[in-house]
DNA sequence: TCTATAGATGCATTAGAAATGCATGATTAG
DNA sequence: CTAATCATGCATTTCTAATGCATCTATAGA
C-alpha cells in the first residue's frame, strides 16, 4: 500500500553552496596565506571550472581577495571569525523569497509568504551564529588540509 | 565587473510541496466538504497528474482521507486547526539531512552538519506554529474558491 | 447489471536548471 | 617572453522534478 513512484524529496542546498563553504573553511584553516583554486579543487576532488566561477562569485561579494597571475591565488578578504556560515548561504542561495507566488490563484488573501519569509530568516539567523572560525569541532581538526 | 554567467540561485521549495500545500488549504476553506482531484486541479490551473500523486501521498501519510467511485472525493483527514504547515513540509520535503557529506574530506571534524540541522529545525518549528487554518489572511479571502 | 465518475498506480517522457567542460582572454612574477 | 594564475563566455552534460499517458480499481446511481 506504499507508493511505488518515489520522489527524491529534496529541501537540500545546492553544491554551488558547498563548494562555497568548503573552499571558504580551507582558506580560513590556512589563516592568511595565498592558496590557488587548482590546490582546493584537487583537495576536494571536485570541478575546478565550477569552483573558478564561485571564487568568482566570492571574490565580487566581498569574501575572498584574488591576485591573479604567477604566484597568484586566494586568500579571505576579511577575518574568518568575522565571516558568518549565514552570510555566505544568504549570498550563494540568493536572497529572493522561498516561494514563488506570481502564479498561484490564493496569492491575495494567503499569508504563507510571510511564513516562510520569517522562517527563512530563522533558518539563516541559526546559521549566523557559526563563523568560519566555528566550522572545525577541534583546533586541528582541518590540519591534514596543509600536508599536500 | 559583474558576472555575466548566472547562476539561478536556489534554496526553494519544491513545487511538490507548493501543490500539496494549495490542494490543503482548498480543502480547509471547504470545510469537510468532499472536493474532487480534477476540481482543485481546474481552480489552480495545475497538473491533475502530478497532484493526483501527491494527493496519493498525502493520504498515505494520514493528511487527507479519499473516497473513490463516482461522488468520490477528498477531505481533511484531521481538522484544519490540527495540520500544521511544518507537518506538511517535513514530509513533502522529506526529513533527510540537509547536506550530503558523504563524499566531503572534511567531514569527519567538521561541525556544520550539526550547524545546518539545527537550522532546519528553526526553520520547521516557526512552519509548525502555522496551521492550515492560519493561511487565510482574513476569514473570507479564500471565499472564491466556493465560486465554481 | 451496466455505466459513468472518481481515485490508484506504473511507466515513459519532457523540461529546466545545476553542474561541468572547454576554449580563450587578462594579469603578473621571474 | 613565458609560465602560472585568475577571468569570462559558451556549449554540453547530467540530474531530477514535473508532466503525460495508459490502465486498473472502486463506487454511486440509472
Amino acid at each position: 500500500m506504499q507508493l511505488e513512484y518515489i520522489y527524491c524529496k529534496k529541501m537540500k542546498l545546492t553544491r554551488y553552496t558547498d563548494y562555497a563553504l568548503r573552499a571558504l573553511i580551507y582558506l580560513a584553516a590556512h589563516d592568511g596565506g595565498l592558496v590557488s583554486i587548482r590546490q582546493i579543487a584537487q583537495a576536494h576532488d571536485i570541478s575546478q571550472n565550477h569552483l573558478m566561477k564561485i571564487i568568482q562569485d566570492l571574490g565580487a561579494a566581498g569574501f575572498v581577495k584574488t591576485t591573479r597571475g604567477r604566484h597568484g591565488g586566494l586568500a579571505l578578504a576579511r577575518p574568518a571569525a568575522e565571516i558568518t556560515i549565514g552570510q555566505v548561504v544568504r549570498h550563494t542561495e540568493g536572497d529572493s523569497r522561498l516561494v514563488d507566488c506570481s502564479t498561484c490563484r490564493i496569492a491575495e488573501g494567503c499569508s504563507l509568504p510571510d511564513v516562510f519569509s520569517e522562517a527563512r530568516e530563522a533558518f539563516l539567523a541559526v546559521l549566523d551564529k557559526c563563523h568560519l572560525s566555528d566550522a572545525a569541532r577541534t583546533p586541528d581538526a582541518f590540519r591534514h588540509l596543509f600536508v599536500v
